[in-house]
DNA sequence: GTTAGGG
DNA sequence: CCCTAAC
């Protein structure tokens, strides 16, 4: 890796490595992926580690605290503000050597000594926060709810030219200290090397002391911890090479709660691979979060739609490139586990288990409460049994949606602090509100009871979630009054119009508190993906290359805000609410055609090829979807017109289609015999 | 991870 | 569109 090269970035005089298209066998294996797994890792070690302790005032955490009791109480909900306790409780915070430099905050010894005294005695809810500034070119940084009245924003200040981590971690379990050792030894070490090679090129300090007090700290977390999670915030800054070009900065940012670790894209020197092959990373992401990762599978919230679209013009004028981007364009997970991680959003205690704040696991439910990213809102209610109708809650905290910063190398670090205070004043300034979700779906009508709405003590607190959203929600009108655009069939056009993954869309999605159009937003929300991910989608502005300083400010498109918000799962409800069936995207003519054509030449059995070519960014429909296409398409096309439902596809499709499903029969039938002869004849010869 | 096929 | 066996 050439850390030199993406230190001086160096975008455009580096040969980025190119993935050549090779056999799909060869291409399996070869994994660009993995030429970055070191890198990444590294980072999502670091980040793991790596944080940036708030410095919070008790009266900040009281006062969020209130501010979700407030919002809670609209809802006609019993608050209690337990959470003041336990924000109070114990913050150690620690620094890293290497990031004690200008832009680091160190607390008062005095201070910290306390909080660490703190946590010794309250060794169920351990907050550390952790900054270490390392010289990757990623920013990362988390508001939880508790951090947003106040000096949140100070962390801000934190930032360095290299970028900043902020991690809170609250302490739970005793595997905290060997998992995040052991990461943080290998991301240090691993980032120790790059960073001495940028030391030279930075103004700011080297990250290699980071090492030793880091391990340490976290050691000191397994230690007092009886209680962690740990929250990666998605906040990131990266530098803008000031002559290269924009597009070649590409970023993308994984968190990986569930290993504690982040996931970062966003090395220069890879970006031309990336990019090749984006469509590629793009799917990895998207199974990380969905997968193995699924812990931490996106939480896309409505408000994070729109956080950003106000404060757009602004930054721009500042010249300063800000990019808010959800956390992950990525469609929500379908599968029942992808859900799962919905169970340790919301905390309860339907065992009424009295004060006991150690959420100890029952039934199999997590009691991790891992934040979101994004504004999701991670909350814990308690059910008491008791006959008390109250409902009670605890809401840990929320995180405010990530948020993508680009500026140009040759700004200062002050400006680049100034930018990332935009953002989230951007953010936060807008006014929010909380929006409730039960059982997956949002509950618009907030005239409803709980009890009606079935928020109760004996029912789904587990499946209670809350969000933050904009006070309001400015609609673009030009996808409310247009229809989704049709997947493009024009093959061709996918090489011009590719791009990764990133559409660059100032849209919003509208919202209604009351619920008259239910359906008509979610399709809004679909259309307003598939706008996103369109390769033709005329509507994005700023899409290209040829515009690239017109993405000064970019804003991701939200997914299904009901899929994304931060809704837990209850075990019970297997899958009506775990794993909500994808939504119905019908093909349209125009994707029929697409796919026949591609199947015309490609053939069947190669969906996966298939989906590529005919469906580069429409994301939402997988190889799997495609092939089922074909064979409804087979079958549509084997009986009469009058037994046939929906959109009506020409004739002439589907007798291409007929014609392809025959002719590729032929093909795989003869491929078939002739395996058989070979068999046969193989056989003869050892037999002879 | 893909493919194929039943549900 | 889901699920899953088989590869």
């Amino acid at each position: 890796m050439s850390s030199k090269k993406r230190l001086n970035y160096g975008f455009s005089g580096y040969q980025f490595p190119v993935i050549p298209k090779a056999p799909r066998s060869v291409r399996r294996r070869h994994s660009h992926n993995n030429l970055d797994n070191n890198q990444i890792c590294a980072f999502e070690l670091l980040a793991a580690v790596a944080g940036e302790l708030l410095q919070e005032s008790e009266s900040s955490a009281c006062s969020n605290a209130a501010e979700g009791k407030d919002e809670l109480a609209d809802c006609r909900v019993g608050v209690k503000c337990e959470q003041l306790k336990e924000d109070k409780a114990v913050k150690s915070e620690c620094f890293s050597q290497g990031s004690c430099v200008e832009s680091t905050y160190i607390p008062e010894p005095a201070a910290l000594e306390q909080n660490l005294k703190h946590s010794l005695d309250k060794p169920n809810h351990v907050e550390n926060n952790i900054f270490h500034k390392h010289n990757c070119s990623i920013m990362n940084a988390d508001f939880s709810q508790k951090d947003w009245s106040c000096a949140k924003l100070e962390n801000c200040k934190k930032v360095d030219r290299g970028g900043m981590f902020h991690s809170e971690v609250e302490g739970r379990s005793s595997n905290l200290g060997n998992a995040c050792n052991k990461k943080i030894e290998t991301v240090t070490q691993k980032q120790l090397d790059d960073d001495r090679k940028q030391t030279d090129d930075l103004t700011v300090a080297n990250s290699c002391s980071v090492k030793g007090p880091i391990v340490e700290h976290v050691n000191n977390n397994a230690t007092i911890n009886s209680d962690n999670s740990v929250q990666f915030p998605l906040y990131r800054a990266v530098p803008k090479p000031s002559f290269g070009k924009q597009r070649n900065n590409v970023k993308l940012g994984i968190r990986d709660d569930d290993e504690n670790s982040f996931r970062s894209y966003s090395h220069s020197s890879k970006i031309r691979a990336f990019r090749k092959t984006s469509r590629i990373g793009y799917r990895r992401i998207k199974r990380i979060l969905t997968s193995r990762h699924w812990k931490i599978a996106p939480q896309l919230k409505d408000c994070e739609r729109s956080c950003f679209n106000n404060r757009v013009k602004s930054f721009y004028q500042n010249r300063k490139r800000i990019c808010a981007l959800e956390r992950c364009r990525v469609e929500i997970p379908s599968k029942r586990r992808k859900m799962s991680h919905y169970n340790s959003d919301v905390a309860y205690d339907q065992q009424a288990s009295s004060e006991r704040k150690s959420n100890s696991p029952e039934k199999g439910i997590k009691r991790d409460i891992i934040p979101h990213r994004g504004s999701g809102a991670s909350a814990s209610a308690k059910n008491h049994q008791k006959k008390d109708p109250c409902v009670k809650f605890s809401i840990k905290s929320f995180n405010i949606p990530e948020l993508f910063i680009e500026v140009p190398e040759t700004e200062t670090v002050g400006s680049l602090k100034r930018s990332v205070m935009e953002a989230v004043r951007s953010i936060l300034g807008n006014g929010l509100r909380v929006g409730v979700v039960l059982e997956g779906k949002k509950v618009r009508d907030d005239n409803r009871t709980l009890q009606q709405a079935g928020v109760s003590q004996n029912g789904n607190l587990d499946t209670l979630g809350f969000t933050l959203e904009p006070s309001f929600y400015p609609v673009s009108p030009s996808l409310l009054s247009k229809d989704p655009p049709a997947s493009s069939p024009c093959v061709a056009d996918h090489e011009l119009t590719r791009r990764p993954p990133s559409p660059i869309l100032e849209l919003e999605l509208p919202s209604a508190s009351s619920d008259p159009s239910k359906t008509k937003l979610d399709k809004h929300d679909e259309d307003y993906h598939e706008l996103a991910q369109s390769p033709t989608n005329p509507i994005d502005p700023t899409s290209d290359v040829a515009i690239p300083d017109s993405r000064a400010v970019v804003i991701i498109p939200h997914l299904n805000a009901e899929a994304l918000a931060v809704v837990p799962g209850s075990p019970k409800n297997s899958r009506s609410e775990l794993s909500q069936r994808r939504i119905r995207r019908p093909f349209s003519v125009a994707e029929v055609e697409a796919l026949v054509e591609a199947v015309e030449q490609l053939g069947t059995g190669r969906w996966r090829d298939v989906k590529i070519r005919a469906f580069e960014y429409a994301d939402h429909r997988t190889y799997v979807d495609v092939k089922d296409k074909w064979k409804t398409l087979v079958h549509t096309a084997s009986i009469t017109p009058q037994q046939r439902r929906g959109e009506p596809v020409p004739q002439e499709l589907l007798d291409r289609v007929l014609a392809a499903h025959a002719y590729w029969s032929q093909q795989h039938g003869k491929q078939h015999a002739e395996a058989l002869k070979m068999a046969d004849s193989q056989v003869q010869n050892v037999g002879a």
